[in-house]
DNA sequence: TAACTGTACTACATAAACTAATACGGTTAG
DNA sequence: CTAACCGTATTAGTTTATGTAGTACAGTTA
């Protein structure tokens, strides 16, 4: 199912992130289907269930999995998926400009002032 | 001059550039002005100048400063229309990025905490 | 209850970051 | 021209963060 190398510089879990999101993005893996358990994976690709783990939190932390204990881990919607990751992505760079400009002056007061018209803009008012 | 926090989990380097930074942004320190040696200064604070030497370059590759081997490390021009066009560039892209965001599920919570963190990051706990 | 599932906790090896010691090269006052 | 300043490059040691693994715990279902 996988290619990995092993001795890559790239982390295990970070190419198995990958490689799923490539498959969930061109559909080869259909909304709400199974994927396979940490373990079965891990054996499947002789490496810990553990590192599996981590690329399966990781992809669900970006929206593009969901997990239930006992049940299993499964591919999300897909307009959920985009918008979460999408929304990760936004959170970055808001992060970094946030950053720029606070340092050049911004006040968390104006950050608040703007967040606020937007909420109306975009909300009309509601919450 | 300065009060670092020598075991904070913030680098010493990183407590140094934001202090220049400050100092800088807020006119305390002229353009052209000259800043302290790394030997003096790493003196003064009882640190290696090779720490004020990372510390230096990162001014540096920011543009706060410029450096001259053998004469010394200098406040850069700053002027001020352009931190104040950078900041005004700063908030239309943060308006829309934030609209995006908000959009997509990120609440004005979630963007205060944001800011609170970098603002500490900032700022280094101080206070 | 047995055999699945995800997850939390811990430990360990490795990679990256931070700081320091030392040495090198440019500038300038005397 | 040399001594005393400057910044900078190289290297090394220490600490911290990251990636992976071992083990144990907890939910689900037949």
């Amino acid at each position: 199912m996988f290619e990995l190398d092993l001795r890559s510089r790239e982390p295990i879990y970070q190419q198995l992130v990958n490689k799923f999101k490539t498959l969930i993005i061109n559909q080869v893996l259909a909304t709400d289907e199974k994927l396979p358990s940490v373990r079965t994976l891990a054996q499947q690709l002789t490496i810990n269930p553990n590192t599996i783990q981590k690329a399966y939190r990781e992809l669900e932390v970006q929206g593009y999995i969901y997990s239930i204990k006992g049940k299993g881990s499964f591919v999300a919607p897909i307009i959920e998926q985009e918008n979460q990751a999408t929304l990760t992505t936004l959170k970055e760079e808001l992060k970094k400009l946030l950053s720029e400009a606070i340092f050049l002056g911004l006040t968390k007061q104006e950050v608040i002032k703007m967040i606020d018209q937007i909420i109306v803009e975009v909300e009309g008012g509601e919450k």
